[in-house]
DNA sequence: CCCGCCATCTAGACGTTGACTAGTTTACGA
DNA sequence: TCGTAAACTAGTCAACGTCTAGATGGCGGG
């Protein structure tokens, strides 16, 4: 309600503003050129009125980490279900990671943001419930299996290959579109669990 | 040969020196934080020196890329022969991560160096040479079969477990040493593999 | 109705950075 | 020995993050 001024002094919704305009910037130019001038100006204020809200450079990659794990729970939690729930919810932290790459630059590099911050722990707390209890519903594990092999198995190989495909990686490997990939890495981990378990069988 | 002159004018081994010491920094400080002014001090040469040898910025960060897949390469290529030779590359990558981690920490992120770097190009090719040639040994695989997703699969398996474990994501949920959880992911692939071989069989 | 308070935002300054330029020093081959 | 090119220094510039003092205006108590 009352969003017509164009721009009054008190801008009302300049702290989201500049959020969302810090995303776009680290989706243009990546987290280690984010400007906070950049971003008062793409907000069209001046270029301290940013500290005030987030007090520094670190404080704005927290407000976004934040937004990146609530996002993250949001994508991920509904397919999270089910035996398979856990290989579905992999998939889908690929997509949101490719939906939201500034996001997802940010959410794990602590060493940008403000680690211990009370709000960032709850949401990315939330966001582990989501991954482990997936992990213990996962298709063939008897219960009050200890699952952090495969929360690291699963997590390692979703992470790994979305933080590839964003930083370039695979670009002149692969085609420029992930989607039909998706098969392919799925046979992969099968061929490499049953070489494994031959290998592990062998000595 | 002779290098008791404590600091003449020409320095002789500048150039490794400024790359030793960009290197230490990004171990230290992190890509984002590196400053040349910090490592001309470092080497104890004025601040312009880096960009006589480096051109810009971009130019240091090619140079330890550089460096970079030359001792993946050396550190990888031992071990990734026969038919879990594959498997081993993968342990091996993650050693070398953990090992190297100011290195590692540049050589996949091409936004940061100049690409196109045609010492680049070569020293990367020979390291994907490594890992194509390990992968079509992996046991099991028919001859001439596409290995593009047990690569995949693998690579981002290996990298994804060392860039949670370098950006510290993985302190609080596992202990502070990443030696006895080989086991446990080696056992979670397993798990994942026949968790996917079910759901591809129900479908 | 108005008046003062305080969050919001502006504007200027400071020290540091990456990049550019001109100039100085030194190694080395003709 | 001399001159040329590589190696390095030193000064400059705009832009950056952070700090500070001050201007602005929404809002609740009188």
């Amino acid at each position: 309600m009352a969003s017509d001024t164009p721009k009054p002094y008190h801008h009302g919704h300049l702290r989201q503003a500049l959020i969302d305009a810090a995303v776009a910037e680290v989706e243009a130019v990546g987290p280690a050129a984010l400007s906070m001038r950049e971003i008062a100006r793409r907000a069209g204020v001046s270029h301290g009125a940013p500290a005030h809200h987030f007090r520094d450079k670190a404080g704005i990659f927290t407000a976004i980490a934040i937004e990146a794990f609530r996002l993250a729970s949001q994508t991920i939690g509904p397919v999270a279900h089910g035996p398979y729930g856990f290989l579905d919810g992999g998939n889908a932290y690929i997509s949101f990671a490719l939906a939201h790459p500034g996001h997802f630059a940010v959410m794990l590099r602590p060493d940008l943001y403000h680690d211990g911050d009370p709000e960032l722990s709850l949401a990315r707390d939330e966001a582990f419930q989501i991954l482990y209890g997936s992990a213990r519903n996962l298709y063939g594990l008897p219960p009050d299996t200890d699952v952090t092999g495969v929360v690291l198995a699963g997590w390692s190989l979703s992470h790994g290959f979305a933080t590839l495909w964003l930083n370039s990686n695979l670009k002149d490997r692969l085609g420029p579109t992930p989607a039909d990939i998706a098969d392919q890495i799925r046979d992969g981990v099968i061929r490499l669990g049953r070489a494994l378990e031959q290998q592990r069988g062998d000595q």
